[in-house]
DNA sequence: AAAAAAGGTGTGTTCGAGCACATTTTTTTA
DNA sequence: TAAAAAAATGTGCTCGAACACACCTTTTTT
């Protein structure tokens, strides 16, 4: 019963040649209405499952898959991206997929572009991207469709429905498993959520983890916590945080929405002895140095790694074994403090 | 560059037939040295991988997994390795892997040892299991090795040679991450770390936790915290913990270290309106429900679904693949409360 | 009625590794 | 030096799916 059926096995079976059987496996034509009720007859019988070695040896047609990557020179936020997609790469090397990563300046709109461009002469089969600037993208998504390149995202979500997959985290339920932590160190008091980001490019990231973190304190009607939202810039925390605190004596509780949870806990540490609660993001060396150092409280794992990983493996998953690619893949939401945190850094 | 190399391109580019390279390869001898060294030359020179999908097309050996799962009917808890293992099931069956659950009875050893002896007449390539009964395990282990059978453990540690691989989560560390939590709830009180279990085939997993719990309270110095331990049954749980908190009015949070959380909720609900901090283990049903019902603050989650893929899985991974098998495999202590359960639940 | 086209069927080759076996070359022995 | 043994090397088949192509049969066209 657990036999493995081979091709030859239903063409002897049905009393044809095997050429006559994926004939009718593939839908080719050319099969008499009596030849095809004898191996549908036989079809419906057995459970014949074709091998998917054999499949793959013979195909000649090697698949291109490209990522297009901001530049973890520039963020190291997408550092464990590269780490995910080597994996891919050595686990598919054996099958006939290549997998190329291509860079471009997370802060030029104009990098983006140009990588797009140069990705479209290779003309791969499928694209994977993090679609950060959004009008940019859609263009982009366009054209790609246009050429018939599938395309995948992960870490933004970007409405198109040229998207074929997207894998990422629900950033509403990330900002409320923030509050509920928060509300957990935390008896009263307020609380800042702070955006930190040169651009406006995350702008809806932030906004969806500022949403889902205010409506746990609304929804649990806790009006003993006072929430207040300050956007800094890189070249403005040291200046801006300082006067903050001054202007709010009463605050003793940050929600970091980006992964510059560091920057806060470091700026922090210079100007008040006050205990002041933080949760950030990203499991980034300067943030677990943090956490490490009791600084910060808890960081929430995005784990870029596995998505970036997920995005090509899909993908490759889809051209090797024809398996289905999922249209929403959501990671869970890792929470991390000292004591388990070790465990995540890969 | 990336060009990937054929044995038949070695051949030519040492100028001698297939078969010597094989030989080479393989280091089946009979090979000249004049032979040896042009192939070697070519070998340096560019990088050969065979090619893995060719020879596992050829290998008509099928390998056998059996695994060895306390059923599920007698408790929950393994229930997710079941679909740990279907899911390994799918993914292998395309290649020539087999792989059977075998069930116990978790609470009798003479089934144990029973299942093992139908394992044994099926004299498989490898068994997956979980050594809840320590002395009968290491006998059972010492058998499978004359055979020449691999043995990989997973859920329980055992010390033994003859155990290939281990796929667990670090109790200590898990214990000491519950301890953690429970001083982020509590500021102060008694805290009564609760072990429930019916035989003590759980013994040294549920010290490990206890011992890591306490060495974070100790190590912190938190001297307005007092930690007590109760050892309770499934059959007295309804007497002894309402006597037991009667007792005990100062108690304000209750660790348990085995999945029974939900038993301890149920009964705490029954029987005082006071509101005591629970932090449990695994993400059962009735877990999760008490979760829902903010009853249980925490759970932690020890991820046998990914256990027990993960046990099968590397061991497919060496048949097919020659991967090497990890020794140990720690996986991630999940943190889980209200807001982010729902998705670790698949 | 002959030629052409379309329909139907089977055969044979390919992919790359692995291995059995045949063949050639070298070395040892009588 | 010839025969036997050993060593070295090459050839050819297998695994299963995919597909090209050759072949035969039936139908359509001129």
């Amino acid at each position: 019963m657990d036999k493995k059926y081979t091709i030859k096995d239903i063409a002897q079976m049905a009393g044809v040649s095997k050429g006559t059987v994926d004939r009718v496996l593939h839908n080719r034509g050319k099969v008499s209405p009596a030849a095809l009720e004898k191996i549908n007859e036989v079809l419906n019988v057995i459970d014949y499952e074709p091998n998917l070695i054999a499949r793959n040896l013979k195909s000649t047609k090697i698949y291109r898959i490209c990522v297009l990557l901001p530049d973890p020179v520039f963020d190291p936020y997408w550092l464990p991206c590269v780490s995910g997609i080597q994996d891919a790469i050595t686990e598919f090397k054996a099958y006939n997929v290549v997998i190329e990563i291509h860079y471009f300046n997370p802060e030029s709109t104009k990098s983006f572009l140009k990588t797009n461009e140069t990705i479209i002469t290779q003309s791969p089969d499928a694209v994977l991207l993090t679609p950060l600037f959004h009008k940019e993208t859609i263009e982009i998504i366009k054209q790609y469709d246009d050429l018939g390149i599938m395309v995948n995202t992960f870490n933004n979500q970007v409405e198109s429905s040229s998207i074929k997959s997207f894998v990422g985290q629900d950033l509403y339920k990330s900002g409320r498993v923030a509050a509920s932590l928060m509300n957990l160190i935390l008896p009263k008091g307020q609380i800042a959520i702070i955006h930190i980001d040169e651009s406006l490019k995350n702008a809806v990231h932030m906004q969806e983890k500022e949403r889902g973190f205010r409506s746990y304190f609304e929804e649990k009607n806790l009006s003993n916590f006072s929430l207040t939202t300050l956007k800094l810039k890189y070249s403005n925390i040291e200046t801006k945080l300082p006067a903050f605190i001054n202007e709010n004596p009463d605050l003793s509780g940050i929600f970091i929405t980006t992964s510059k949870a560091y920057q806060i806990a470091s700026t922090l540490s210079n100007v008040t002895e006050k205990k002041i609660a933080l949760i950030g993001y990203d499991l980034i060396d300067k943030n677990v140095s943090f956490l490490n150092q009791g600084l910060v409280h808890f960081l929430i794992h995005q784990n870029q790694k596995r998505q970036a990983y997920l995005g090509v493996s899909t993908l490759a998953d889809h051209f090797i074994f024809r398996k289905d690619i999922p249209e929403t893949i959501l990671l869970p939401i890792d929470i991390i403090n000292v004591e388990n945190a070790s465990f995540y850094i890969s």
